[in-house]
DNA sequence: CTGTTAGCGCTTTCAC
DNA sequence: GTGAAAGCGCTAACAG
């Protein structure tokens, strides 16, 4: 049967009060207890009860991660690195898969302020405002909230991010020291700040340049493998650009799939960078040249910033902004001439 | 501040009991106080406090799925299919990534017991010897157990897997209707019973069909990208198969990678077949011909198995086998004649 | 250094 | 139909 503090403590002889000292390393007890303590707990393979712990109070050392959807590698690389850290800090991680519905949102931010987690790492804009409700509920509780790989908190809370607009900026760099200047970005639905932002950092690197955009060339996605196919098509049956400067790794793939149909031959006739770096970019024929996000370095640095939070080791909320890597593979060449 | 029960059977003016029952629905009460005590709920924006409920015996609605990596598209699918249908019925997951790592693996497995969790999924085989006594330890709690995609349980527990012998047989069946006789198998290190039986399954559709195996084209690799690269690279510098049978997507990349630096032409002058169906067959250039595992539905079935076995539904053991299907993309093509 | 005791929030007999 | 009261397993004053 499932063996109790009382167990442990009547079989050593001693109260539970030493015994809970002993698990939790509080107050002072003769080294000689402790060891007595530890053997019985060991012989008796007792592990303590986290429900009741939790119940006075104690940590339940659950983090909930909060995303979209874990079966796209971004996130589930994202989830990967969180879980790594995590667990060397001592944390189990919950997975809230939202699939972008405000609907199972509002469900989970419920769940999690039953389960009484520890703390909440955002994956996701906070888009629903029925959840906003629930989540006052939480934070007014005082859990510690952080989010990463978006910038609208809603409510005070830490923030990682990469640096877009360097990304966008490095991105175009590398495309106009290649050689090219009719260059065309495959973008999403141009809704989220990153997206804004990597839109900046590329007109800026090509103004420094004296390259004027085409706005024509900017085109735009539901950000889906079948939507950047079908535009990209559309992209190079109309114009013909040299090089294409995909939003992520996916449109990426899909404008290498486009090409390819057309017999279009990648880098030699059509230069094309991703963003992200995630698994696809490394699969795919050619292998992506591509933008990296830090994506390890994110997810330790919203983990700890969380668990300092936890911890109540700082008050103030904090913003890390790390800087994207440009990563040359096979799918960008100098421009032919 | 944090609503109990107390709270709101002051403010609806009847004991905790008659709370207790209308939140769990038990017992009789008059449909006028259930009324009552439903609003005051809403209105107070209580949540009952799982750990309390947890501590009297009442069911977590934890699962832990333990995977050996999330961020690999395979398992990332698999998660999500197992968390969409839990949280359908009413189940939260927790993620225990145990990157190959034993030790991972044996700590898990005591944060499990103390956690209480109403039942465990294993995505991974139970490697390692020294988790083994904390298993069972958990498995002497009564706490249902679930195997996905492996087939060696160690303890009962449900199981849900694919036929991998018939994955084989479709992949050759493909191959050779194609007109390819002179196949190449990149498998794994041979460990796993799906590779094995994979194996089994094209060799019984070659021997069918009175096409010889030619034992130095199953080539062995560490089922990585590198490692496959470099592989068929090898493989395809020696020999010249017209097709390939990669054991999975990755490994199909990974040929297709190796082709296209050497100018070999996929589908063209190599046909080349994955296995699993995650993302990356889609995003591939071609897009993969695959054996599509029914990730969804083996997960689905798992979990559904799970809550059976939790609810007490069923106290017998259950093992459910699903059937492979054969996806045909680009990689493949009629052998040139 | 160690033990007694009062909860934590909820479920569940057992009475009424 | 409803409530009083006894725990579930643990932590944290408060005593000694």
């Amino acid at each position: 049967m499932k063996t109790t503090i009382y167990d442990v403590a009547r079989a050593a002889g001693v109260s539970i009060t030493t015994v809970s000292r002993v698990i939790n390393n509080t107050g002072r007890i003769s080294g000689k207890t402790r060891q007595k303590v530890m053997n019985v707990m060991k012989e008796m393979a007792y592990t303590p009860n986290v429900h009741a712990a939790a119940l006075t109070g104690k940590r339940t050392n659950m983090i909930a991660l909060v995303a979209p959807d874990i079966s796209n590698p971004f996130y589930g690389e994202l989830a990967k690195s969180i879980e790594e850290r995590a667990d060397e800090l001592g944390f189990q991680m919950m997975i809230c898969s939202t699939d972008y519905d405000p609907k199972k949102e509002t469900k989970y931010f419920s769940v999690l302020k039953q389960k009484k987690v520890d703390g909440i790492i955002f994956a996701t804009g906070i888009e629903n405002h029925g959840s906003m409700s629930a989540l006052e509920e939480i934070a007014s509780e005082q859990i510690p909230l952080a989010m990463i790989s978006q910038d609208k908190p809603l409510l005070p809370m830490d923030i990682v991010v990469m640096d877009d607009v360097r990304g966008g900026y490095e991105a175009a760099k590398h495309l106009l020291s290649l050689g090219h200047t009719n260059i065309a970005c495959i973008v999403g639905d141009g809704s989220t700040t990153g997206e804004k932002n990597r839109i900046k950092g590329f007109r800026q690197a090509m103004e420094e340049a004296g390259v004027p955009v085409d706005e024509s060339l900017i085109i735009p996605t539901r950000f889906s493998l079948e939507s950047g196919k079908e535009e990209a098509g559309k992209l190079l049956d109309r114009n013909a650009p040299t090089a294409i400067f995909a939003f992520n790794d996916v449109l990426a793939c899909a404008a290498i799939q486009a090409a390819r149909i057309r017999g279009i031959k990648v880098p030699d006739d059509l230069s094309i960078i991703g963003f992200d770096n995630t698994i696809l970019a490394e699969m795919a024929a050619p292998p992506l040249t591509t933008v990296a996000q830090p994506i390890k370095d994110m997810g330790r640095s919203v983990i700890e910033l969380l668990a300092e939070a936890i911890e109540g080791k700082r008050k103030t909320k904090q913003k890390i902004v790390l800087p994207p890597e440009l990563v040359v593979r096979l799918s960008t060449a100098p421009l032919k001439t």
